[in-house]
This record gives C-alpha cells, sequence and structure tokens, in this order.
DNA sequence: CCTACCGATCGGTAGG
DNA sequence: CCTACCGATCGGTAGG
C-alpha cells in the first residue's frame, strides 16, 4: 500500500463521513459514495475492504482522541472543578477538528456489528466512568453538590458535549475555543447568576 | 374504522416505535414488524398505509405533547428562571410518558420524506425559540447571567433534555419527576456548590 | 389476514 | 478503476 493510495482512502473515507452524517449509514449507499467521487461503485472496494470499515474506523479513531484529550487532563495537578472543564474543553476541541465524523462517530456507531459494537461500547462506557469519577472526586472534596445523582450529572453532560455537531457552525457561531469555555462555565456554574 | 381496527393500528405502531428504535427506522424492515406481531409483512397494509406513515404518526403525535406542555409553562406567573425549571421537568415528563416514542423522535425524525420533514422541523425550532424567549427574559430581568451565549444555552438544553431517553432506566434509575427536578437544578445552578 | 409476487436497490465479487 | 453481474432484501400491491 503506497502513499498514493492512502490518500486515496483518506478520500473515500472523509466523502463517506459527509454522506453517513447527512443519510444515516444504513440509508447512505455505496453507489452514492462513489457517484460523490466520480467512480463506479465497484471501484470503491480497491480501496476499502466494506462499507463497515469505513464506519468502523471513524468511530474508533474519534474514540482515540478523546482518550488522548481525557489522558491528558488527568494528569492535571488541579481541583475537580478544573480537571471538569478542561474535560470538557478538551472534549470539545477534539470534536471541533472533525465536527463530520463527531457527528457519525454520535449517531452511527450503532451500525457496527459485533464484535467491533461491543468494543466501541466498552471504550465508550470507560471514557464515561473517567468523566464520572472526576465528579465523584468534586463531590468528595466539596466543589460540587453532594445532592446531585451522579449518573444523571454525567450523561448529561455527555448530551450537551455530543450534540454540539448537530447544531455548532463554526463560521457564524463563536469559535470553539470560546464554545468549550461557554459549555463547561454552563455545566459547572449552570446559568443563574452567582448570588 | 371501527374501535377494533384503530386498536391494532396502535398495537403496529409501538411494535414498530420499539423497532426503530432498536435498529433505526431504515435497517428495521417490515418483515421484522410483521414478524414481531406473528402476521405476514403484506398484512401490515391493512393497518397502515405505509412504513412512513408510522414514523409520522410517532414524531408528530409527540411534538403536539411537548407544544401542549409549554403552552402551560408559558401561562405561569413566574420569574423566567422558575419557567424554565417547569418547561424542563415538564418536557422529561412528556418523555418518561413513552421512552421509545421519545427516542424515535429525536434520532428517526430526519428520515421523514418532504414536506413533513420541513412541517416538523418548523415545529421543532419553533418550540426551541420559546425556550430562547424564555432564556432570553431572564437575562433582562437579570435572572440569568448576560454572558452566555443564547443558542448554545438553549441546545445544551435540548440535548441533555432529548438525550435522556437513551440513558434513563425507569427501573433502576430515580423516579421521572425527581429526574427532572435534578435536571434543571442542574442546568439552571449547575454542578457546583453555591457560593 | 394470507399467498404470490413486483420492480428497485442493496453490498459486494470476478475478472480484467 | 471498469464492465458485468450475483443473491439477498427492500417497501409495497393484487386479489382473495
Amino acid at each position: 500500500m503506497d502513499v498514493a493510495n492512502l490518500s486515496r482512502k483518506e478520500q473515500v473515507i472523509r466523502a463517506a463521513a459527509a454522506l453517513f452524517r447527512e443519510k444515516g449509514y444504513v440509508a447512505a449507499s455505496m453507489r452514492d459514495l462513489a457517484q460523490k467521487l466520480g467512480i463506479e461503485a465497484a471501484s470503491l472496494y480497491s480501496h476499502i475492504k466494506s462499507k463497515e470499515e469505513i464506519l468502523h474506523s471513524l468511530c474508533f479513531d474519534m474514540a482515540a482522541e478523546f482518550r488522548k484529550s481525557l489522558d491528558a487532563v488527568e494528569q492535571l495537578p488541579a481541583p475537580a472543578s478544573e480537571k471538569l472543564r478542561q474535560g470538557i474543553i478538551g472534549h470539545i476541541e477534539v470534536m471541533a477538528k472533525d465536527l463530520i465524523a463527531s457527528a457519525v462517530f454520535m449517531n452511527e456507531h450503532r451500525h457496527l456489528s459485533q464484535p467491533y459494537l461491543r468494543d466501541f461500547l466498552l471504550l465508550r462506557i470507560n471514557y464515561i466512568n473517567r468523566f464520572k469519577s472526576i465528579i465523584e472526586e468534586g463531590v468528595r472534596s466539596g466543589d460540587f453538590k453532594d445532592t446531585i445523582d451522579k449518573k444523571l450529572a454525567v450523561m448529561t453532560l455527555f448530551s450537551s458535549l455530543n450534540w454540539m455537531p448537530q447544531w455548532y457552525d463554526p463560521g457564524s457561531d463563536i469559535n470553539s475555543s470560546e464554545l468549550g469555555e461557554q459549555l463547561a462555565d454552563m455545566l459547572v456554574n449552570g446559568l443563574k447568576k452567582g448570588r
């Protein structure tokens, strides 16, 4: 496999990501994808093994990026509320680098077949649990309220983060680092003015 | 169309909702659905006109419930932060009444064809804008921070609410009214302890 | 609610 | 990267 092939494969994957996001994985056909690239459907298979291989690489590449971001945050010698803030900002920045892949990661991963689906869900639950640990640390240290359900808190956090690619327009909205800051502020401090 | 027919149609729609949620609208086949009901695929069409009719009724029925809930909240003679709280609680309670339909509403509406898709999106943007007005009212009255991006605030709110059906288990988690309260508290007041 | 079927489209392969 | 094609499956209809 030479450099030219890799690059063409990347083009296929990027075009597929846009199509998967637009129509959904199942409704997006390999003929649609081929047409986007100006080739015949059968020709796609000199670059990729299967439709699912594309979905697999999109989902697992994003998962690896999220993991890397959180690895760095966990090293910080900072209180839980600051770690959570940085975790949120990092997550947003990973997504902002590829909003299309992020949307596919979020909405289409369920169409992975076994055993990839299981592997994917294990990665995700692990990532979520690491955020949950930060929240628990903050409750223990008195940084966060002890009245809130921790599962609810972490899932609410995740929902907010992961739907960003559905509505965020990098052209007309605020930039991605400000977005991360504001999202962190809203989730940690709330909408209400300080008393 | 007599009562027996209506009731059978309801059974078809409920079984379809569960299937749409599990596999996604496109991947869920009418043969799957028929098998769940113990009949032949062709027999489904004595109860429903098309696969899309089922999706249409699921999405628009949910939209009507959300609208009704918000109508009541807007009447309240209360400050914006309380209206927002009640709006959140109402939204959660509508979803809790039918978690399966709520999940389909959220994830599968994009497979509606035109002009239904357009109508659906108009209803949704209207609903979102009504929440946005409540937030703006709160900023004007000094109830909410004026530093937060209002689009970000309202979309974050929505993401949190709408993903609830994906993770909430009414059996093992807190009950739905407590869920609404806690979600409202987290979004309005944040995770951090009051200063 | 069934049998029998339709045309369309799917992901993918063989062989060049 | 192409032509030619495969078996499987899709939503839906005709006619009972």
